[in-house]
DNA sequence: AGCCAGGTCTGCG
DNA sequence: CGCAGACATGGC
């Protein structure tokens, strides 16, 4: 692991709070060994540490860490423009150095047919079970560790050796758009420059991708920053501070759902994703418990 | 034991 | 369109 070590100083102006970061739902990969997180990107062993503003690594080169923790771009800026109102502020606050991080769409993609309907350990188990079964060993390490698997590496047919990894009613989501992409390499490239709704009306054509996972593989993998992901976390904080389900509506539901992440990209900007990311990492303290609806609202919608 | 989980799909009106 | 159920599994 000589080829990339090294350090990087981190400066006060632009937080970085690793742990957070890494744990936080947006990537499934990573472990805390030792005082080290470790992880799997692009194929190799990725080892990070931070010790205030001093940011180590193993495995990547610098330029690589950089890119990956997104440590390029202005969070406190990013923060500014979503920072006006008395909900988000205190989350931002709480989360105080939580990036977006710059993840392999490909990956992102299967990530999140399988993370429908579940929890985030078992979305953690689902991915490393795909890895150890069809994913490359990597070499020199002393225990066994698996890059994410390829699109051709994965059964592109329902059935095989895919029932080993417990995906569930996921399972032939995951086939079908390894097949897909395996035949068709280019596809995730296209979408990635493709105008936002485009993109992710290209997405919502993989079965198993609705709109909530649409819109993480858009946030976490094309680093579209404007997608706002509705999830029942994220329903439930909007509905206890910013909006209320129009008279008669049935929630949860999709039309509500559109509502709300119309609502949030509309009151947060081009940087919506960022805010739904800290409301997400801030959950628990107010919204543990599903809260009544027409409550506390911000405006009077 | 039972409810819930970073939902989506299908089959009906 | 919009709604109700089904869905496969396991965490807590």
């Amino acid at each position: 692991m000589l080829p990339g070590m090294g350090t990087i100083r981190l400066r006060n102006d632009q937080p970085l709070d690793l742990a957070l970061t890494l744990s936080c739902g947006q990537a499934f990969r990573w472990e805390e060994r030792g005082g080290w997180w470790e992880g799997v990107v692009k194929g190799q062993i990725w080892r990070l540490r931070q010790d205030v503003d001093r940011l180590s690594f193993d495995g990547p080169d610098g330029r690589e860490v950089r890119r990956y923790l997104a440590l390029d771009e202005d969070l406190p800026a990013i923060l500014a423009a979503v920072d006006h109102d008395p909900v988000i502020h205190p989350a931002i606050g709480a989360c105080r150095g939580l990036r977006i991080l710059r993840q392999d769409p490909w990956e992102i993609l299967i990530s999140f047919i399988c993370a429908t309907n579940t929890n985030i350990p078992r979305i953690r188990k689902m991915i490393a079970s795909l890895a150890v079964n069809f994913g490359e060993r990597i070499p020199g390490t002393g225990y066994d560790r698996y890059g994410f698997p390829t699109p051709e590496a994965l059964p592109g047919s329902c059935g095989g050796d895919l029932a080993a990894c417990r995906l569930g009613y996921r399972e032939q989501s995951v086939a079908e758009a390894a097949a897909r992409v395996a035949g068709d390499p280019g596809i995730l490239g296209r979408i990635a420059v493709l105008p936002f709704n485009e993109a992710r009306d290209a997405l919502l054509s993989f079965r198993g991708i609705g709109p909530k996972a649409a819109d993480c593989i858009l946030l976490f993998g094309f680093n579209r920053l404007e997608a706002f992901p509705v999830d029942v976390w994220i329903r439930r904080i909007m509905y206890a501070h910013y909006l209320s389900p129009l008279p008669g509506a049935r929630v949860p539901s999709e039309k509500e759902d559109r509502r709300i992440r119309a609502f949030g990209r509309e009151h947060f900007g081009p940087f919506a994703g960022y805010a739904q990311e800290y409301l997400f990492c801030a959950r628990g303290r107010r919204e543990t418990a599903p809260s009544v609806p027409g409550g506390g609202g911000l405006s009077g919608r």
